[in-house]
DNA sequence: CTGTTTCATTGACCATAGTCATTGAACTTG
DNA sequence: CAAGTTCAATGACTATGGTCAATGAAACAG
């Protein structure tokens, strides 16, 4: 977000370019949709040519990319209420259940879908959700760091740990954005992550 | 695979103008990948239009899903082999050596990308991942089931277990496509089972 | 055999993602 | 201030995925 300090008239008039495409382009996808939306249209709703989107972003997706990154601000936010609760296994499903609330009110199945997308695609290289520097792996594994000092979480690599966790969410989440939201992600979610993943991470069996 | 009988010339030649569509497409998708090929070059490989390319398949991608099937016939085939081992957890892990051997061998992870990415995509409704009636699940959810007859396996439906643990492969497998294949599929892919999937479905903590 | 219907096939056509040589205003140098 | 350099911006252009009205051979009805 901060660069050097040399804010030249022409580094501030391409700030404000890229500034009004992302504008546009965020408010034309919420008005009719990502798949509705083209370059062309997002580029004259901003007032420059379409080459202009090509300095900015390398594809129409790269744009979500922006959006999601803010999930990360919305982590840090929580992590003081999340850490209230007094053992690792329920400070685990608090997250979970932030993760998941912010998810189905903030992104969507269909958002989900472009990220994945977007990550997955022949050239690119901006893997944020594989970025061990990611708020999500930092709290997750300093719970579970926290929790294998006081015997209720397995032994191993607390940031291992918390990257297969997440992992099997990214599963959850993908089964979500296949079945189109068919999926109740809160409900169902919450259930395969107490029921199914959380275990994997405890050192008591909670299941008979 | 097998119709009803009356093949007239006409349902004949239809069936011999997709079987050359498909082989044409398949050989150049070995021979120069899958973003390398256009329909046009198929169609035209084929010695047909475009249009007709359109009758047989709804996308490009149509023609890895066609593909994809195959691993079910994989499953049957190694079924008896994998039920070899004496208890679920074993059978478990050895159903899940040779899932990431047939998919390192015969697919990689662009292939995997591309059908994920079709499944997520936006009118698709043939939902072969989330499909229930897989030899996959199957095989999965039997083995589950004896398991729990011999206290091997937590309680629970058979189904619902089988189902989380291809989410959380699923996760894998995703992990994997974004991390454009950087990731060793048989090496972290194991390891990630039988350390933390696996422990999630018995009776007994297998970690210390 | 003749008229009618079906449906696989066609290819011109459209929409749109993404490229790139060109331009000229903003910056730098001397 | 003048000459030279950078680089944001442009929009015509290409490539390609996907559509659809028209065609005519095959199937069928009588």
């Amino acid at each position: 977000m901060e660069e050097n300090h040399p804010l030249t008239k022409r580094k501030l008039q391409a700030r404000e370019t890229r500034k009004r495409i992302l504008e546009s382009a965020l408010s034309l996808f919420r008005e009719k949709g990502f798949d509705q939306v083209s370059i062309d249209e997002i580029t004259s709703t901003a007032g420059v040519s379409k080459g202009s989107f090509y300095t900015y972003f390398q594809t129409k997706s790269d744009i979500i990319i922006e959006e999601f990154r803010l999930i990360d601000y919305f982590y840090e936010k929580k992590e003081a209420v999340i850490l209230r609760n007094p053992d690792a296994a329920s400070r685990l499903i608090a997250f979970t259940r932030h993760q998941l609330g912010y998810i189905h009110k903030n992104m969507g199945f269909r958002t989900l879908s472009i990220l994945y997308i977007n990550q997955m695609s022949t050239f690119y290289d901006q893997k944020i959700l594989a970025n061990r520097e990611r708020a999500l792996v930092r709290i997750v594994s300093k719970i579970i760091a926290e929790g294998q000092a006081a015997g209720q979480i397995r032994q191993g690599d607390p940031v291992e740990l918390a990257e297969w966790m997440n992992r099997c969410m990214r599963g959850f989440f993908l089964d979500w954005a296949i079945s189109k939201g068919a999926i109740d992600i809160r409900k169902d979610g919450m259930r395969f992550f107490s029921e199914f993943v959380l275990p994997a991470l405890c050192t008591k069996q909670m299941h008979a």
